[in-house]
DNA sequence: ATAAACCTTGGAGTTTAATCTAAGGTCAAG
DNA sequence: CTTGACCTTAGATTAAACTCCAAGGTTTAT
């Protein structure tokens, strides 16, 4: 059992915060001491640390309240209702996926092209490298072909 | 060229949110009409595009600024100072990467088991499915031997 | 040439997610 | 038995990111 002080220092986070989620439902300790301090066990601490791992990815405090609420009735009943929401949460979460993707390519690329190779930058800006991260997929269709092409700006 | 109604239109955002950009040194238009209105072109377009992807997968303004300032002296000579900035926003990127398939594997695990298999959910939430594709990474090391092996949690 | 639909600015207001303050109760150590 | 670190509450304040408003100029269509 953590009290809210060494809950908060175990995720350096600040003991208000705990009580701010607690005041708007996403996270409330399974007791109080006698005095009523507030007591979280190991499966609030887990659930904090999903709060604070779906903020860290994009989500607000209310689509994490969505996905909390995902509690499915043993018996199979609520299913149906329950796989929209998780459907399109999934959906929500592939999206972000394959963004962060794209972007992490083109860091890549920018670190390699910038600052590994032996050439000078030929990507200059993140703008560039996730442009060029485009276009490579154009070009292995055109095959490499960078003949005098107009370009007129 | 856009004017801000036409962009913002184009990326379902308010132009209110085009001038807060600019004002934060985000996304400056890059010409004015003669009588002062924004002007933008196809590469401001693109920036605009950058900005909520990042955005989306979770990234501040000032995030996205530093991401944006990434723009390397073309002789080389910023390499060092940008790499370092490439490489740890690299090292986010890829953090949220594996927070965010963590949740996909989740999500998915929750349909398939609540929803679409013969027998009555067995995960009922989304903690207890990240719970559990946790326990699977281990049952693979133990090759699939879910016998009465003492868990003492 | 005048209305409707757009744009300009500066500044105020809103929402989300915390963080701080004040006034007081609790608990372990000296 | 009191000092200091911790806890309680309610309510005020902050910061980020918009979002709206007022007063006025511009463009386009009739």
């Amino acid at each position: 059992m953590y009290r809210i002080g060494e809950l908060s220092a175990l995720y350096d986070i600040k003991a208000d915060t705990l009580r701010f989620y607690e005041k708007h439902g996403l996270l409330s300790p399974s007791s109080r001491s006698d005095s009523g301090y507030r007591l979280y066990n190991h499966s609030d601490s887990e659930r904090l640390k999903f709060i604070l791992r779906a903020k860290a990815v994009g989500f607000s405090l209310n689509d994490i309240a969505d996905l909390l609420s995902i509690e499915v009735d043993k018996s199979n009943r609520a299913c149906a209702e329950v796989k929209s929401l998780v459907d399109s949460k999934l959906e929500q979460v592939e999206a972000k996926l394959a963004e962060l993707q794209h972007f992490a390519t083109s860091l890549k690329s920018l670190s390699n092209t910038c600052c590994g190779g032996p050439d000078s930058a030929e990507h200059c800006s993140i703008l560039e490298a996730l442009e060029s991260s485009d276009k490579h997929i154009i070009a292995k269709k055109e095959h490499h072909h960078f003949a005098h092409s107009g370009h007129k700006d």
